[in-house]
DNA sequence: TTGCAAATGTGAGGATTACTCATATTTCGA
DNA sequence: TCGAAATATGAGTAATCCTCACATTTGCAA
């Protein structure tokens, strides 16, 4: 949990409101310029979201949006935030008291619904962690790369496991590859003894999904 | 393989060269283009990356790159392209003659570790595929966040599974998560009767590696 | 109430940068 | 050899983030 504090200082470091609100005047403002920006978001992205477009939409001048966020980011971060800590307290929430692995079963199975109801509904999250949305067609691309990679492992599954079921099949393979490539990504983020732990439980995983055992 | 197709044209649609280089000479200048492109961003990373600054390095004049290239993107696109083919070249041939399960998990295996490194070795790759790279401080904190997140799980897991190596649980967990956090988001991507069954598979397979069965 | 310092508000303008286009030069086939 | 197509150029345009000098409002101590 040390990191995640870190991680906040740095980036009240980088992107703290240049002069925190302290009226309630000001606070209101405030408000609405990340409704605004909230607003933008959702219909085009944050990448096509133009910092004059929040002012007017906020009703303020540029210049006061200024005064509260040193920059662009900052405000897709302040954004970004609420859903953090809204969903931390989710989280913490559904495993706090579970006794079992029954318990247990059931509690992440309904964790992972809510956050998968969560990105559905919310355009802003889907934007801020999205990866690469901000250029919609090379995330196509992405994925239908992915997709064309999946068919590779979907040809091999098909030869060893004649019985299963097709569409299961490319659901599991494209799943399992698009996670493969979510591991790497995530394995040469970290240090190097980490990132090759990460990659052998990711073999493990998917060899078990795969071929069982 | 036809939405992978259908992206390629999709592709050449909206980033073509907007004239092919049919002389040797702009052939040449053109690889000279992609060669300091791909060294800036190596440097800096493709957002940092300048029109002006590939050009100079290239050695051509700044309307010359617009020459070949309609806009920046392309130029971003035209590398990863290269990268995907390659790709795509090894994962057929790892995988094109594979016999019984054992095979296949050693060829899976491999294949893994290959784009481990092929990941670890290209800046570029890493660039293009990296998601939220572009904001190098918003990926720390979207790691620190799935990192606090992760421990939650590892409360539960230390509690359920209390003989289970620490190290081992923190690394499972942790993966585990982020994967949920990729599950998602492919599933928020592609339609969603799709999507429901990736989520459920993703739960089966999350589910097994944490309790077992 | 009054005065003043701190907080807040403003928007024209500076600075950067992706991209255009009129024009010059080179290539190459007829 | 000639002309059309391909290629090369870089000053200029447009868009946009962000600054800053100055105006206004708020809160509070005298």
């Amino acid at each position: 949990m040390d990191e995640r504090t870190a991680a906040k200082l740095d980036q009240a470091a980088i992107a703290s409101p240049r002069r925190a609100p302290t009226q309630q005047r000001s606070r209101e403002r405030v408000e609405r310029m990340l409704a605004a920006a909230s607003a933008l978001i959702a219909e085009q992205g944050s990448d096509a979201m133009r910092m004059g477009e929040v002012a007017e939409r906020a009703g303020v001048s540029i210049g006061s949006l200024y005064q509260f966020f040193p920059d662009k980011r900052a405000i897709v971060w302040a954004l970004a935030e609420r859903y953090t800590a809204e969903s931390q307290a989710c989280i913490s929430a559904a495993l706090k008291d579970v006794g079992d692995a029954e318990g247990f079963k059931s509690a992440f199975s309904e964790l992972v619904d809510i956050y998968y109801q969560l990105f559905l509904a919310e355009p802003v999250i889907r934007d801020v962690w999205s990866g690469t949305q901000a250029d919609k067609a090379l995330r196509d691309l992405e994925l239908a790369d992915s997709r064309a990679n999946a068919q590779f492992l979907v040809a091999v599954l098909k030869r060893l496991r004649p019985d299963a079921d097709p569409v299961e099949l490319e659901t599991t393979a494209f799943l399992v590859w698009q996670m493969g490539e979510a591991a790497v990504r995530l394995a040469i983020s970290v240090d190097r003894e980490e990132g090759d732990r990460l990659v052998e439980v990711y073999k493990r995983m998917a060899l078990r999904e795969l071929v069982g055992g």
